[in-house]
DNA sequence: TCACTATATGCACGGAGCGTCCATATATAG
DNA sequence: CTATATATGGACGCTCCGTGCATATAGTGA
């Protein structure tokens, strides 16, 4: 119904060239040395590159629009790929979204242990903060993780990538203290790091009230307060 | 474009029917003894009637199906209303499954304070952990949260009658035992409820982890540990 | 009593998006 | 060079959105 190929030049709306991206953004590729989308009738293309593509335009679009104007349809166009390939490798739209996210962040997720609790803590919480208050990605989770509410693919992508490691994390280190007599022995370390992430997801998802350093801060040492291994004057 | 003043009469979705049982789930309607729908042909019907039928068939649809489940469409047709009659007092969908939500749940909300901060916090922490964890509204609640990340009417809506009073409970109730001398001076009573709440938020939105009345009772004896008014000994 | 008006009704539209078919083209493996 | 795996455009039927239109009727004021 119309020329074959007309868009395909200028595809990709990412960074892929420029060498500056600032983190916490969309980093996508520059992971094929080809510049774009050759000008393709039909036919086969590799399927790695094609992924890749894919991924990348659910990434831009993702960033972009969030999940409002997150479509399958779009992510096909915006990456010169038809439904019928996306279908192929992603069960649904959740599936996608959460593979396109995580292609673009792929968080490294390391915090030494420095021996000092309130330190660990400190700067765990903190690198939450900034994310998800500084970067663009602190929109798009609260969005991710609303659409996961009702998306079982989505729910069980951002648990095993996004949830858990960093739940994994924390909890790691308050063992580790408690271990070390850091800590009241019958803390439960679930819990504390309920208190911790969940005040400021309750701030992002719920009351939308800001969410600072300060407040951060604030939050660690009434916590610690709480379970620090002191003589407890009551319950 | 339009007859002059067609709408005035009862522009409002909101409150309406009168006090009736608080209850967690569907109430719905009694309202008419008229069992469904009666098959009529076009026509006016009584505007108060058909808006009570609209709220009631999206309460049972979002109690029965979720918001997975909930369209217009199918509220309309639930109803035995038009899309038109919907689309004429709802701007949206978003603004529609709030009112039905409350139109079906309608909670009393009111806590007596009994100058025990801590009997004061577990009784409306309990009544939440109940609300999410034993009955259909828990589900139904992520899902309203989760959708409202992309809905503006419908987290404006969720503040105001929902996240809004239930935090504002909470931290009268703060604000009085800090008055009374109870918890320590400076503490600052929203990011106490953040604690309190917001980890119960986060099993519930983020980790899936279970949410029972002992995590609620160890929660508030943390946080009170850290936030009465004893010497602290760090930070 | 009756005409008038506000309001609900069915119907139908164009648009978007979903998820799934086809038949066709071609890049890579053998 | 052939075979096969795989991407392609295009089209389908479906649901839903949000909005128009002409028509029927309940309630009301004359």
């Amino acid at each position: 119904m119309s020329p074959p190929s007309p868009e395909r030049e200028a595809q990709h709306p990412a960074a892929d060239s420029g060498g500056a991206p600032p983190a916490a953004s969309p980093k996508i590729a520059a992971h094929r040395a080809t510049a774009h989308r050759e000008p393709r009738g039909r036919g086969r293309r590799p399927a790695a590159e094609v992924r890749e593509d894919i991924l990348d335009a659910a990434a831009v679009l993702l960033f972009r629009e969030g999940m409002a104007g997150f479509t399958i349809e779009r992510v096909a166009a915006e990456a010169g790929a038809s439904k019928t390939t996306i279908y192929k490798w992603w069960p649904s739209k959740g599936a996608l979204a959460a593979d396109g996210y995580f292609h673009a962040t792929e968080a490294e997720l390391e915090f030494p242990d420095t021996g000092d609790i309130r330190a660990d803590l400190r700067s765990q919480l903190r690198s939450f903060v900034h994310l998800i208050t500084a970067t663009a990605a602190g929109r798009l989770i609260a969005e991710l993780i609303g659409h996961a509410q009702t998306d079982p693919d989505l729910a069980a992508a951002l648990q095993t990538r996004y949830a858990g490691p960093r739940l994994r994390l924390a909890v790691d280190a308050l063992n580790l203290a408690r271990e070390r007599g850091q800590l009241h022995p019958d803390i439960n370390p679930e819990s504390i790091v309920d208190q911790l992430w969940g005040a400021c997801y309750h701030r992002l998802l719920v009351t939308g009230l800001p969410i600072t350093e300060g407040f951060a801060d604030n939050l660690l040492a009434n916590v610690l307060h709480g379970i620090q291994d002191q003589p407890r004057n009551d319950v």
